[in-house]
DNA sequence: CGCATAAGTCAACACGTGTTGGCAAACGAA
DNA sequence: TTCGTTTGCCAACACGTGTTGACTTATGCG
């Protein structure tokens, strides 16, 4: 065994193999999607032998579980006053998609497999929805009214980071802001039309 | 030769063939994506051997190419009143897509190969991009309003035929008339911000 | 009829995939 | 040191894929 460490998280030799892993599938599925990601050109990348990938995540599924788990660390939007949310979202919303690739890739491979799906369904469910829950005045409205917001800020990804249409591509953080922020404060404030 | 029309549109014998193939493509392509739709599960659900799509589209990248083509016959936009382009644009855009599978082909294809990303920018460039000419006023502005267009409806798109998120499903064809019209004609005719 | 041509079937190839088990080297506790 | 465990590499399997070519059957023109 290993263990002589108090805490929970033992430090394992192959940690750094582990990580290199980890990071080379990030990269390979938001590029490629699931099914072109093979693990084969995985390990490759991280300069390490296709079996270590089965030996430390069992298949490529549990590659997939492991390499995309996202949390979108929402800000809380209680604090703010309720004009300045939709242009807070939508910033935080681009920064968050430009450190991150896992958010490419989460996209891709939801846009294939069901799993995928499955996978962004409860993302919206479990953290985009308590943020129309803080800001929205009639609770009825909410599934709506995140609904909204998703169909306009996951737009604004699948335009830009996956089908990358030039004139999006093109746009200045600071014009995608001044443009979309309306759009979502609409979205969640506005009086429903 | 099979030739005896005078008509530029030879009637072939397996003509029938060709199109059971073409239309078994496209919900598979559409509901699989691209590299899980196979070429032996068209077949079957034609109903015919998959040798035969070979030898009538050449190979896979033929197929796709063959069953989806687009048109989205965007309506002339010059004859209404600027008031009214955002409703008719969306309610246009949600016929089209509940009408034709071929466009959740395109869609999850787009997303998942580099030819499929092309294929909608060109229809993004070839389609979109004029009527956002007939309306916009700024010349230099219609890219950018185009490409805004683009991510509002393709992100419903994406969000309610492939992500399949639930309150976007549940989302009645007015109720979406009624949010997104006004934020198409927002980023068509407003001034920019 | 006869026969060239099209339509369709069958079996197989070559290849890349996810996945597995065996074996050598490095490591760390005793 | 010694020895069990971990880490890593290699070769291979079973399978499904796109694709090909040879073969049989149907069709329609002369």
């Amino acid at each position: 065994m290993n263990g002589s460490d108090t805490t929970g998280t033992t430090r394992r030799r192959s940690d750094g193999t582990r990580d290199a892993i980890l990071t080379a599938a990030r990269e390979r599925f938001a590029a490629d999607g699931y099914e072109r990601a093979t693990i084969r050109a995985i390990a490759k990348d991280a300069r390490i032998d296709p079996s270590m990938v089965m030996r430390y995540y069992g298949n490529k599924e549990g590659l997939f579980a492991a390499a995309v788990s996202v949390d979108l660390k929402l800000p809380d939007v209680g604090a703010l006053r309720r004009q300045e949310v939709g242009e807070v979202l939508v910033k935080h919303f681009l920064t968050l998609w430009e450190a991150n690739e896992v958010l490419t890739a989460l996209l891709r491979v939801g846009a294939t497999s069901e799993a995928g799906a499955a996978r962004m369904q409860a993302i919206f469910r479990d953290q985009l929805l308590p943020v129309a829950r803080q800001v929205c005045p009639d609770p009825e409205q909410i599934p709506t009214r995140a609904a909204l917001c998703a169909t306009q800020l996951l737009g604004l990804a699948l335009t830009r980071y996956v089908l990358r249409l030039p004139p999006v591509v093109a746009l200045a953080r600071e014009e995608i802001v001044a443009w979309l922020a309306p759009t979502i404060q609409r979205y969640l404030t506005r009086p429903s039309p």
